[in-house]
DNA sequence: AATAAAATCAACATTGTGTTTAATATCTTT
DNA sequence: AAAGATATTAAACACAATGTTGATTTTATT
């Protein structure tokens, strides 16, 4: 009989705030956000938005912490689904099966004005799961080279989904998601030559 | 007999004004500096900065637009001294030269703080030099194939270039080099598969 | 030395920040 | 359904940074 964790206010709140924040976030990047006109376009008053964030930034931290759960969740059940550690094709494939899930936020998150750190961690939730597989990897290589070729690869891959959402994400993954795995599967492979 | 084309005073302004703000930035994200802080930095008048720019993120885009000049009379001699339209390969290798011969600025365009986007169109002016060399690939591959192929390597270049960076650049080029002409060379060649 | 231009200083209205108070509205519990 | 607890509101506040202005001083240019 444990009723909803929150205060029904305190959902319908933040939930007003949030939409109000990516909707702002369509338009401009963070810093020229105020709190103020936050809470205008929400239609909350300035003081129940301090009652739950300090600022703006604060805001966005929160809000990414959940989101990185949301997104967990998401992804966990597409990497599970192949019965061994998955190798770099089928992350890259279900990661992209995770966006689509996720398209509305994932647009904001990394469009124009989003948080590129951000996607960089989402991009490694799912590389830390093909750990075993570079595990192999890494007896050929220095610990230096892993090192610069996991940040080559992961942000490649968020250049590379940036621009698949800013520019139509529509054509189907197919393209895309093959482009993608023949990439990543490219790049392992020169961990391989000297 | 044409004097330099600027006022000794504004020059010695400015100068001090970058000085600060490139400070700064290496303490803080640029949304958290304001005018008057750097002005203090600076040891100027807060009028003064006003006659030069309209905000902080003025002053930034004026400094990446001069820095990307700098770049490009830094870059070309390298490009040009191959005698041919460049490889991929002698790109990464030239870019890595130009950024040992401006560490200090690029330590903080590519750093904590730095901004991303600018760094993305640094490396940007490198790989357009690449141009006929692509051209010849892009008859075996989509348009769209070819735009996301650019956004990943360009990003994952600027992810390798960023670590290289911030962990140590001081381990001789030799290693970071050779690990980034062969990821590329491989990325190449995954525009090739089908 | 005379003129032009730039930097300084002080003052000002404006705006957003972050906090506080009392009053009101809404939820939860019995 | 009533009582108590808690969230939201509205208004006021001190504070800090913004962006502008005008008078004054300093520094270049010729």
């Amino acid at each position: 009989m444990d009723k909803s964790r929150k205060d029904h206010r305190v959902r319908v709140t933040k939930m007003l705030i949030r939409r109000a924040f990516t909707e702002l976030l369509r338009q401009k990047p963070i810093q020229g956000i105020s709190v103020k006109e936050l809470c205008e376009q929400a239609g909350i008053n300035r003081g129940t938005f301090y009652a739950h964030y300090t600022d703006i930034y604060d805001l966005r931290t929160q809000m990414e912490s959940e989101l990185m759960e949301d997104f967990r969740r998401t992804l966990d059940p597409f990497l599970d689904q192949h019965g061994h550690p998955p190798t770099p094709a089928e992350v890259t494939a279900d990661i992209f099966n995770c966006l689509k899930d996720n398209m509305d936020i994932c647009t904001v998150v990394l469009g124009e004005y989003g948080d590129r750190d951000f996607a960089m961690r989402i991009i490694a939730l799912g590389w830390e799961r093909c750990y075993d597989y570079y595990g192999r990897l890494s007896i050929k290589s220095t610990p230096r080279e892993m090192e610069l070729f996991y940040a080559f690869v992961s942000m490649g891959f968020v250049g590379l989904m940036q621009k698949w959402l800013n520019t139509g994400a529509d054509d189907g993954t197919g393209e895309a998601v093959n482009l993608a795995q023949r990439l990543v599967d490219q790049c392992v492979k020169a961990l391989f030559q000297d």
